[in-house]
DNA sequence: GCTTAGCACTCAACATGCCCAAGTGCTAAC
DNA sequence: GTTAGCACTTGGGCATGTTGAGTGCTAAGC
């Protein structure tokens, strides 16, 4: 039997099975594709795939549906970049419109993300660990507690209120504050547990203690658990496809408000850097996805924060892969401006 | 027939048809309730009930189900409040525990209170309209940028990057700092489109257009869009009550979402100062939430905040109104020390 | 060596008919 | 005002039959 029709014959199974959401019998798809062989011969070409183990029935006398596996090989080697409409395009453009702090950005971005691909969308914060410090900031807010703000070059604003331990002096945070933006001002954040200290070390024993609680604030807040943080829109979608989650959505969603477990899964999606990943059922590494798929690209300087979307895994992966494709490629250009 | 009776009646059926989903009978009311009279009886009360609007049939030869209507009556009238267990209680001192920085606080809370409840719960940022200015900071970032922070005397920091304009000199923005500084500092943040412009005005005209710039800006970050807040968990919770929301739980999920709808929906329910409200069914503003009953109350100095549950109108009413209480309670009491 | 027609076989989905249990409303008696 | 009794309604469960889509296999054809 021949590759090339072997794959397109499971190419047509995938597209037929995301289209009608029924398993596809040999018959009707000599029917909708021109294929060019009889049925009988797709008959034999099938049970080959199943053999596989790229499709499989749901029972005796039904017809068949991708695998996790038929899918993946779907995604890899057969299908083709679906272009975007010029309404999507218009739409993506428009997310330059309105306030352009990094939140409402990021807002903007995964609703219209969600919209276009008419399932969950994903984003995560940009990472600060690459990211370098801008500024840095002591407020007195009361005599023992101090606001420490840090700010990073991507747009970030960090800020938390520690309490010093005994009474501050405005003269004490001003030197530290110089001190802390001459020797960090500049450096990467991801290196602050190994700067912050030498600061400490060098300041004046009278200002030590202080130097030090501030400088544990900093590193609070560079701290990785600061950087967990995703931003996300469209979770009515899944209940539209819940048909798609035999079991129910529930572990979905559990799934999507842990935040922890979604970080874990877009950090854990290899890095292409000239395209868009996919997770695809089982492949996920948590129990509650296994129904799911995941479609995650990076985005940003150095493509190091990831978005994405999150829904069955029958899914119109060309389409969801195009839109997610272009809405990152712009969200990074509009960053990156 | 007797006025107490037919509320006895009345609560039993609400009781019963919450604990098993189903339609509950005449016959089945007098067995499971002492009620001391025949289920013949029991019918005619029945009768008058659904007259009265207070419960319905799914069908001829079925039970009686509340409606909301029905459900109103009970939770106004009938219902007991039931103490919590003491794992409960002890779950709620563990509120405690953590971080004490306000956004860990509360997203400890709605976590907890999902948990408790076993709905989704939601907890609305503290207002800050009538917080006061506890402090004020201007940074200088780059020679047009400025950082502005607003620190609330209720925890909230709120910051913001503004473009000046023009360059800005450090003694300019310290100098203006005092100034703000002097005139706002403790007063409330909803009387700041009042009193900003004044402090603007006794510049002196050198200073009058950035002042105009920052007094705009912290306009900004007491403006009600930026109190639009609201953190809620256990979403997943939904998808085990699937069947008590016999359209979907889409239209429940996009409510959610759609963080107006929510705040609209809190704020409209009024403000018993010294219990729950709750919003049943219909009643609620939103359509898609017409299944959904919604119980919060408010927390926080002058609570004016709020914080609450929203499940099924299927719901154990009495269980959810004291957790929602008690929780509440805690976190005031929490916050104000 | 592929491809194809033909055929027997399987099985979910649907329909039909039947009965049962739960529940109701009403009436007449207490 | 309460109750027993009864006729009536109706959804749900079950057994049965039918249909149609789909398969695997075999034998013939190119």
């Amino acid at each position: 039997m021949s590759e090339p029709r072997k794959l397109e014959v499971l190419r047509a199974i995938v597209e037929d099975y995301v289209h009608s959401r029924e398993p596809v019998g040999s018959k009707a798809l000599v029917e909708r594709h021109h294929l060019g062989v009889s049925s009988a011969t797709i008959r034999n070409d099938m049970a080959i795939l199943e053999e596989e183990g790229l499709i499989a029935a749901p029972h005796t006398s039904a017809g068949r549906i991708p695998t996790d596996k038929g899918y993946r090989l779907f995604v890899d080697r057969i299908s083709a970049v679906k272009p975007l409409s010029a309404a999507e395009r218009r739409a993506i453009h428009s997310l330059l419109e309105g306030p352009d702090e990094l939140e409402d950005i990021l807002e903007r971005t995964v609703r219209l993300l969600s919209q276009l691909t008419n399932q969950v969308a994903v984003v995560q914060y940009p990472h600060l660990s690459r990211a370098r410090v801008r500024h840095v900031e002591f407020v007195l807010l009361a005599p023992r507690q101090v606001l420490v703000v840090l700010i990073a070059d991507t747009g970030n604003v960090e800020q938390k209120v520690i309490d010093a331990g005994s009474d501050v002096s405005d003269e004490a945070l001003t030197a530290l504050r110089a001190r802390f933006l001459g020797s960090i001002s500049g450096s990467q954040l991801d290196l602050m547990p190994q700067v912050l200290p030498s600061v400490v070390a060098l300041c004046p024993p009278a200002l030590r203690g202080l130097a030090q609680v501030l400088a544990h604030g900093l590193e609070t807040l560079t701290s990785s658990s600061r950087e967990a943080r995703i931003l996300m829109a469209g979770t009515a979608n899944l209940a539209r496809s819940n048909v798609d989650f035999p079991l129910s959505i529930g572990p979905v969603l559990e799934a999507l408000e842990e935040q922890v477990v979604m970080l874990r899964l877009l950090s854990d999606m290899g890095d292409d850097p000239r395209g868009v990943t996919v997770s695809i059922g089982r492949e996920n590494p948590y129990d509650g996805l296994s129904e799911a798929s995941v479609v995650a690209t990076g985005y940003g300087p150095g493509t190091n924060a990831k978005i994405g979307v999150l829904g069955p895994t029958r899914m119109d992966y060309p389409t969801t892969m195009a839109a997610v494709r272009a809405v990152a490629r712009y969200l990074s250009r509009i960053l990156g401006g």
